[in-house]
DNA sequence: TTGTAGGCGTTATCAT
DNA sequence: ATGATAACGCCTACAA
């Protein structure tokens, strides 16, 4: 176990100050040619690499910045940090990143182990236990530190930064209109329960969208999916769900889910039923993952961009960052969804 | 923006040395109980938190882990991630993810500025260009600089450390046997090329099943889905594979893929021509991820306990580094894969 | 009981 | 052209 070659150590092997050897190895034209030659030949040698944690102690800055998500086996949020590397990379700025596992406590302790010094910013999505709880004092903390914060998708009013979000209601709206464009009058919403803000927004712009074209709006017709449910026991749900719905109401001719897996579910209810997809219903996905594209027949999906979310909300931070946006004027950018038509709809 | 308060000013503030705000903080007994108390009120107040930077340059050690992965949007990759956080939070072990994207400058330039004291081990999965290059000195480097090391799922024999992989020619023999048993005589294998070893040894698996039962191995029977193909080309590449080997040979009835996205888009295939799985095709996918599961007939499929692989992995590292197991032993833990039986075999 | 000094690795500033 | 010193924030052995 040979540890990193230091400074001090090239210095001493040299029989030159440390600072020689600092100014050489920068090319310092202070350093005689032939003393910054023998440095930088021995340096090489001996692969002298600086110690970043020195660097950042010293300099404040370390050119990272670091992510902090709810969940790691989520496509979305992978998606969303793909953005953020493509852009952070363009950009020379290293990322890292952290998972808070939808704790409070984890997001706590990743920020003020992160904050100090050793990253430059933080680009994040608050945990629901932090939106449940309501405690905020970790961010405006880091943020009156001098460290400015991107939000994305989660986002909370009371916290002052800039921000990135997704338009739900209106991608819902748009699915909505295109079912009803293609023919349908019965569509059925399988959301989650009322408190998740996301399916609100979303179930808004299916309300919009049915007002919008003089249908009424069935309660009934909207499945709450339990969240206390494991997802092993989601499916039996959805299927018991539509298994009376399509009793009560045997012209459901279209359905929407607020993500992937409740859609998915919900299209396999129908292909055991043998209710052909989309001559008899049509379907649309909230999502930004892969079921809805290897599902066959492929579904129609609102995506909702989790890339360009990540390469947006790198670009306002590091922005900061650099000095070229204000540190105190702070920006709410809404990325809008879109349409993505596949099989599933006429 | 107010700096973080540190030891320095509180001492200025309160009249004493920068050590009596240390010991003090600590909660020495060396200090007087009176000054205590009022040093650690005047901390709280002040919402004093050690620089963590400044610790891990003089402790060379900061209880985290570093995970370094080829890709981030991949359901396998996170779910070792997610494997590795279980049991470094027991072992309070603090973890940051980096992603290589498959690229060496990225993995060595992450290993550089991750190294230097920050972070105490990596566990890490190889990226492609470094195993094409087969360059591997930031590994010996690292490694003997004291940095502990463990590989994941891309193994390098050449590097003397700490492994955890996959079985995955005997799980490729198992799915074979599999619909041998069932009945299967004539069995497709879609796979990549040649040089991705992984592919390599699900196929000798594949022959090996194939051969024990003394089934004749037709080379024709093997697809080979070209790395070159971005992800969109890839269905009609194996569509038209299939469409032509379901000509020559009519008595197809089996099917195995390397990836869930290779057994999904072949299964497709068979949708489309309306041939019933299983009752003409049996299908068996490798996968870790929602696709086998969510897809209609429900796909069997040989998982690689992603989550299982992580919290070896993670075991192996933390045992190291607090000198469970010696600097010097390093084990290969191999990770047997599982059969998951669903509705597309009989 | 409290304080001083040195060191972790680096660099900028100010001597020599 | 080179070197000494201080500073970043923290901790600890040792001195007072």
């Amino acid at each position: 176990m040979r540890k990193n070659v230091t400074l001090k150590q090239i210095a001493k092997e040299l029989n030159v100050s440390v600072s020689t050897v600092s100014k050489a190895l920068r090319d310092n034209e202070e350093i005689g040619l032939e003393t910054r030659e023998k440095i930088q030949a021995f340096a090489k040698m001996y692969n002298y690499k600086p110690n970043s944690i020195a660097l950042s102690l010293r300099n404040k800055s370390s050119q990272t910045i670091a992510i902090i998500i709810p969940q790691i086996v989520n496509h979305f949020f992978t998606k969303v940090i793909q953005g953020i590397e493509s852009v952070a990379n363009e950009r020379n700025y290293n990322v890292i990143i952290a998972v808070s596992n939808d704790s409070f406590s984890k997001e706590v302790i990743n920020m003020q182990t992160l904050v100090n010094g050793s990253i430059d910013g933080f680009i994040l999505s608050v945990a629901k236990e932090t939106l449940k709880l309501k405690d905020y004092h970790h961010f405006t903390e880091t943020i009156s530190q001098g460290v400015p914060i991107v939000l994305f998708d989660r986002q909370v009013d009371e916290i002052n930064c800039d921000k990135v979000i997704i338009d739900d209601e209106k991608g819902a709206q748009k699915a909505t209109e295109k079912l009803i464009e293609t023919g349908c009058k019965k569509i059925v919403f399988v959301t989650t329960e009322d408190f998740v803000s996301v399916g609100n927004l979303r179930k808004k712009g299916y309300r919009n969208a049915l007002e919008k074209n003089n249908l009424s709006v069935d309660e009934t017709l909207i499945i709450k999916v339990k969240d206390v449910l494991k997802s092993d026991e989601i499916e039996s749900f959805i299927f018991n769900e539509l298994e009376k719905l399509t009793q009560y109401h045997p012209d459901i001719d279209g359905l929407i889910g607020v993500n992937e897996f409740y859609t998915i579910t919900a299209a396999n209810f129908f292909k055991k039923k043998e209710i052909k997809i989309p001559d008899e219903v049509s379907i649309i996905a909230f999502s930004d993952g892969v079921l809805p594209k290897y599902s066959y027949p492929s579904l129609t999906a609102v995506s909702q961009h989790g890339d360009k979310i990540g390469e947006t909300a790198a670009r306002l931070l590091i922005d900061k960052l650099e000095g070229i946006t204000q540190e105190d004027y702070h920006q709410t950018i809404v990325i809008e969804t879109d349409l993505i038509e596949r099989d599933s709809t006429k």
